[in-house]
DNA sequence: TAGATTGTTAATCGATTAACAATC
DNA sequence: TAGATTGTTAATCGATTAACAATC
């Protein structure tokens, strides 16, 4: 496999996609196919696909296609699925708690290990089985832990305290649902970003986009 | 201000960004800004924001630039913050609630109006003053309110139910959180994507492939 | 009027699609 | 060997950036 870098964005945000439909196909029991097939049911071109799995080396077989499982395996661990990161919560707010909730860190690469907020009354909650603690005992428990990343559910306004302190920590990737614009004071973060808000608006432009085209 | 449609999908997704701070340009009291000074604020080169603007038409004048309220309500309206569009929530899971709670719909353009789920454990619980209802009162629900939108918090499963049920009903747009593929079965729907089990492994790809390069 | 900055056209860059030779 | 389908190069398309004439 090809260790390449330099993979552009348009090509690493269909991976996880690419991972997922090849995961079903294999609970269907779909052992190999090509990139044509693969195509029809993902909706790209048969071109697209070859040129994004070619970007890491050559995965199929001429006159055969790519065997399903094979295949998925191989994304995964482009993507690290395998790493289980140690990643922790910073915001126990609404969002916060669903995101802890809701996902299952373990099959898309993480590792849940700790839940933070700054409001004493969250303090303690139990969440999936991990108590909130305190911001403040932030440094302590990464000096033990060390998480590789952090999910940020806070507002705006407190992005860049929070931030600089978890980056002082060590942790040095961020899946950013604030506003925060978190790579204009730290370049060298790795970030996601997740606007929901901005994804809202964008819905509410095509919206009233066709209804003005009627 | 021209009425264009066919306007790019990449040119849509930075107009929320945009309003967004011209509001915080605006709140510091900052009346006039040159295209040059707001793409040092945003990251984005001075031509990229004129060639977007005017998509639209144009909204400055020359020598002087752009004056922030004129711009902000311009692109509010494009966006058409000021419909307050009626969604409904259909999901009241973890993540169901957060979204209800989390997000201010009337800021984006929104007003929401109901919450429902098909489990009878959930009928009646208050969120944010909606008692969620049973998802089989959505008929009668819409033929007095008819909502010109729908949150999808619920599973992949149920998703072709689900939406062909509220696509009956009349509603036709969509701010899907599940991985169903909506335009797959539907493909009129308006419909805009949060998928957040992707976006999880697109941060897994970037730790993995960083530490690679080191 | 002179300076500034837009609106718009032209050039560049990158991503997607098409074509086909290599090969299983 | 013949058929199928990849890997890869070339062509196309679209989006971003640069340049500059128009004009406030």
């Amino acid at each position: 496999m090809k260790n390449e870098h330099n993979i552009s964005k348009s090509v690493i945000s269909r991976l996880p996609r690419y991972y997922r439909f090849l995961g079903m196909l294999l609970d269907e029991g779909i052992e190999r196919i090509s990139s044509s097939e693969l195509s029809d049911k993902m909706g790209l071109t048969a071109s697209q696909i070859r040129q994004d799995f070619n970007h890491f080396g050559g995965f199929g077989q001429q006159g055969y296609g790519y065997n399903v499982a094979q295949l998925r395996q191989n994304i995964g661990h482009i993507i690290g699925i395998d790493h289980y990161y140690k990643i922790i919560l910073v915001g126990a707010g609404n969002l916060g708690r669903a995101i802890a909730q809701h996902l299952d860190f373990h099959k898309k690469g993480f590792e849940l290990d700790g839940i933070f907020d700054s409001d004493e009354r969250l303090v303690g909650l139990d969440i999936n089985n991990l108590a909130v603690r305190h911001f403040s005992d932030i440094d302590t428990f990464c000096k033990n832990i060390t998480p590789a990343a952090a999910i940020l559910c806070i507002p705006e306004s407190a992005g860049k305290e929070v931030t600089s302190k978890l980056i002082e920590c060590g942790i040095n990737s961020f899946w950013n649902f604030s506003h925060y614009n978190i790579n204009e004071d730290f370049p060298d973060a790795i970030v996601e970003n997740v606007h929901l808000n901005d994804s809202l608006m964008t819905l509410c432009y095509n919206i009233t986009n066709s209804e003005a085209a009627k």
